[in-house]
DNA sequence: GGTTCAGAGTTGTATATACAACTCATATGG
DNA sequence: CCATATGAGTTGTATATACAACTCTGAACC
């Protein structure tokens, strides 16, 4: 059996129920303060990560961002509708190509200062030493791959 | 304009974009220890919870979570589908009334061992600096309400 | 050069999540 | 007591996510 102490035990040393919890927060802070957009978080992180790379493969941005193919696949299919970017077959090999449009550029703009009101706030819940660790922790997983 | 230099600089310190990526990550890694079961994390917290507090209101399994009322309603219905809580209108007043079956606490032992070890990974991926900054900001979080 | 194989992307299906609108029982106020 | 207002939970709709199965094109091999 499983006593209510042993469920709280439990409960009060998940990792998984903490980070889902602080996931949960901290999406909604960026997702409300970009709301006039029409962005979401998700969705600005893969225009930016498109942005960055200039012309992008799916396989690239999902690689990145270890989001799974079918979900970028969806995504990207939503950003398209919005007309924030195009997805073209590529020259050459089986891959696509991704790339932002000019009103992909210009959403992103009207975002920017929205974002950093939300950055501001995330980092005021996280503290400094937070903000280091979840940097370092991230930055562990991008070194041993991409 | 958006450059790729600037797109990068806002990639890099987007604390939304490190949150999702590590529960993504976090997520998957207790799912797969928890598959044989038929659980996922998500569903085993709720059921935790529930053990916890012994008879809870969705509300209170709601606000300990942070999670949206809608949210809970659904996924209190699919752990019901499976016989691993029921719910029930509460004697009095307009609330209703969550408890464990014998079921839903056969399940959970079943995962308890299985939940051991993506704890362990969990950790090390984190590690030691990590989990404590994770537990200390979930900690301000349920403290200034719950 | 034709056959086979691999692999990039899509589609089917399911859970997790949130916002908005709704229901309807119960508190509350007169 | 009755009328009204509140609020707990549900339903409608949409995005985000993953696994499994599929497609179909280009790569690899002989």
């Amino acid at each position: 059996m499983i006593s209510p102490t042993e469920a709280s035990q439990l409960n009060q040393v998940c990792i998984a129920d903490k980070f889902r919890l602080l996931n949960r927060i901290i999406t909604k802070l960026y997702d409300e303060a970009l709301r006039t957009t029409g962005l979401t978080i998700s969705q600005m992180n893969i225009l930016v990560v498109a942005a960055k790379y200039g012309e992008a493969s799916p396989q690239q941005v999902g690689d990145w961002l270890q989001l799974e193919k079918s979900t970028l696949s969806r995504n990207v299919r939503r950003l398209k509708q919005n007309g924030w970017l195009t997805i073209q077959p590529a020259e050459t090999g089986r891959t696509h190509t991704l790339k932002l449009t000019p009103k992909g550029c210009r959403v992103l703009q009207k975002g920017l200062p929205l974002w950093e009101s939300a950055q501001r706030k995330a980092q005021a819940i996280l503290g400094k030493t937070g903000v280091e660790e979840i940097m370092r922790i991230a930055g562990t997983i991008r070194s041993t791959e991409g």
